[in-house]
DNA sequence: TAAATATTTAACAAATCTGTAACATTACTC
DNA sequence: GAGTAATGTTACAGATTTGTTAAATATTTA
C-alpha cells in the first residue's frame, strides 16, 4: 500500500536526488518541472501526496497551491511547498494559500521524509473517495451525480455540497454552525438557520415515494444523514 | 465554535505571550507548565490541538507526545512541538513519535499560527468517535445516541446533556449547583429544585423493565450515575 | 411517633426550536 | 438584458422542551 508522490521541481539535481531516495523508501514518485504541465497530471492522477517548489519557470509553486486547494476534486490531497526563501512572510502565504506544511531549502531528507509520513498518516482517513453511499444513496463525485434506487437525482449546488460533506460520515450529527463552516465556507454572513431551509429542500430531493426519510433532526443540536 | 488549544510549556514569559495571543485570536486556551499535569489534563478535557514543550522538568514532551499517540482516546489530537533545539535529528525523532508538526523556538507567531490553522483545518471533520459505557449504558456522541441494553432510549436535550455530563465520571457525587453550573451553564437564573424534575425525567427515560435504576440519590449532597 | 427536612412526581404555562411557505435578492444562462 | 435558477431571509404554525409550582412521598431527627 505504497503512497504516490508528486514531486514538481524545476531544479535538475534536487529532483533526481528526491526521486530517488523517495523510491528507495519505497514510494511511487511522478514528478514534473513544468507548472502547468504539473497542474495538468496531478489533477489527472491524483497523488496522495505533492511535493511543490516554491519557484517556477512558468507558474509559480504558490499558484499552483491555490488552483489545486480551490478544485474540489484535489483540495484533500495534501502538499508540501518546498522553497529556498527562509522568511517568514513567505512561510505564512505558503500555509495560508493551504498548503499543509513547508521546508526551507537546503532541507535535510530525513525531515522531509518524516514529514511526509506524518501527513500521510494524518491525512488519510480524509481522503474522499470518487464514490459514496449511503444506503440506498449514491454520490458519484467525478460526475458530480446523485442516486436514490439507482434512479437519478438532481440537486442545485447547495444541496450537493451538503449531502457531499453529510454523508462523508452518516450518523455524524453536525450543528448548523459547522454545516455552515464546511458548506457555506468562511462566509460567515449566513443566518444559521439558513441551513433549515436547504436540509428541508435536500430531504424534498432525496425522498423517494416509499422510502424511508434519510435526514435525522436532532433537536437542538443539528442535522445527520441517517434514517 | 473556537477550538481549544492546550499549551505545555515551562518557560513562563513563553506561555504567557502564547495564551494572551491564542486568546486574542479566539482560540480557548488551556495549559500547564508539569509533564505529569499536563498529561492528565490532556486526557481529561480532550483539546483539539496540543502545543508541546520539548523540555519539561519532570516529564519530556516527547515521552508526553509517545503516551498520547500510544492511547486511543486522544491519538487523533494533532501535537505541534516546541523546541529550542534545532538539530535535524530532534526534529525527526519528534515527528516520529507522532507528533504533527514542529516548530524551533525562536519561532514566529504568524508562523505558528499559520500552522495551527492549517492543522486544525484539516484535522476537525475527523474527530474521533467517541463512546461512553457505564455498565450497560452506553452514550455516542457522534450521532448522540443513547442506549440501554442494546436499545435506543430517546432523551431531551437537556437529559441528554446531563447523561453526557454524568457519565464522564460514573460514581462520582454532583451538587446540584454544580450540576447547574456544568449543564445549564452560566445560566445562573435557574432553580436549583430544576435539578431534581430533569433527574427525574432522565431516570424515566433510562429506565427500563426488570433493570436497575442508574442514577443515586444522596441525600442533601446531589445525584451521581451508579446503581 | 411527630415534626422537620428532603426528594419525587404530575401538571401546566412559558420558552424554545423546527419545518415550510412565501418572498426578496443574487447569480447564472441564453 | 430578459428570463431562469439558486440562494437567503423572514414569518408563523406546530411541536417539543423547559422551569416552576405544589402536593405526595420518603427519610432523618428529636
Amino acid at each position: 500500500m505504497s503512497a504516490h508522490i508528486f514531486v514538481v521541481e524545476d531544479e535538475k539535481p534536487i529532483l533526481t536526488l528526491l526521486t530517488y531516495n523517495l523510491e528507495k523508501e519505497g514510494y511511487k514518485v511522478s514528478s514534473s518541472s513544468n507548472g502547468e504541465e504539473a497542474l495538468s497530471l496531478i489533477k489527472e492522477k491524483k497523488p496522495d501526496l505533492v511535493l511543490l517548489d516554491w519557484m517556477l519557470p512558468d507558474l509559480s509553486g504558490i499558484k499552483i497551491c491555490q488552483y489545486l486547494k480551490q478544485d474540489e476534486k484535489v483540495k484533500n490531497i495534501p502538499i508540501i511547498m518546498l522553497t529556498a526563501k527562509g522568511e517568514e512572510e513567505d512561510k505564512v502565504k505558503g500555509l495560508n494559500t493551504g498548503a499543509e506544511d513547508y521546508m526551507t531549502k537546503p532541507f535535510s531528507f530525513p525531515e522531509l521524509l518524516a514529514r511526509i509520513k506524518s501527513l500521510l498518516k494524518r491525512v488519510k482517513p480524509n481522503i474522499v473517495s470518487e464514490e459514496a453511499t449511503y444506503l440506498d444513496l449514491k454520490i458519484d463525485r467525478e460526475s458530480m451525480k446523485v442516486f436514490r434506487k439507482e434512479k437519478e437525482i438532481f440537486l442545485g449546488p447547495k444541496e450537493y455540497k451538503l449531502l457531499d460533506f453529510l454523508i462523508k460520515q452518516p450518523k455524524r450529527v453536525y450543528s448548523r454552525e459547522q454545516l455552515l463552516e464546511y458548506v457555506w465556507g468562511d462566509d460567515i454572513n449566513v443566518e444559521s438557520r439558513t441551513v433549515d431551509v436547504h436540509i428541508t429542500r435536500l430531504r424534498q430531493s432525496i425522498n423517494i415515494e416509499g422510502a424511508k426519510p434519510l435526514i435525522r433532526t436532532v433537536r437542538s443540536a443539528g442535522y445527520s444523514l441517517e434514517n
